[in-house]
DNA sequence: GTTGTGACATCGC
DNA sequence: CGCGATGCCACAA
């Protein structure tokens, strides 16, 4: 059913995920699965798990994040915003900053999907 | 002590 | 290209 865990130091993990949220320039979206793979596997993690949970552990960090976090420039890797409360928020956020939906509701991450820290620009 | 439930990604059909 | 199955844990009530 539901596959979840936690990372061994969940405080830690937490710090770093909004460390890199908070890295995202306005204008572009990153993934749960980009994030997850910058930061890499805590110590003591088999890299097979935490490509399995990584992401996910991602999510149930930013589940907490403070209101000072472009929080909304996190979505899936479909481009698209994961259900929640606060979904249409998130969608109206990123149309603010420029960012297209198309007509099934997706972004393109082509377009607008950030690449990481070290991108060398659009 | 038991039960319900969580911001995901990937693969197969 | 969309939908369903799979991965297999910790915490709050």
């Amino acid at each position: 059913m539901s596959p979840f865990s936690r990372p061994p130091n969940p405080q830690v993990f937490q710090a770093q995920v909004w460390e890199v949220v908070r890295s995202i320039p306005a204008g572009r979206v990153y993934t749960y699965g980009q994030i997850a793979a910058q930061l890499g596997p805590p110590p003591g993690v088999e890299e097979s798990r935490y490509r399995a949970f990584g992401a996910r552990w991602v999510g149930s960090a930013l589940a907490a994040c403070p209101d000072s976090l472009p929080w909304q420039r996190v979505v899936n890797a479909q481009g698209k915003i994961s259900p929640r409360p606060g979904a249409d928020l998130q969608a109206a956020l990123l149309e603010a900053e420029g960012i297209i939906f198309d007509s099934q509701g997706r972004i393109d991450l082509q377009r607008y999907g950030w690449r990481g820290p070290e991108s060398q620009g659009p």
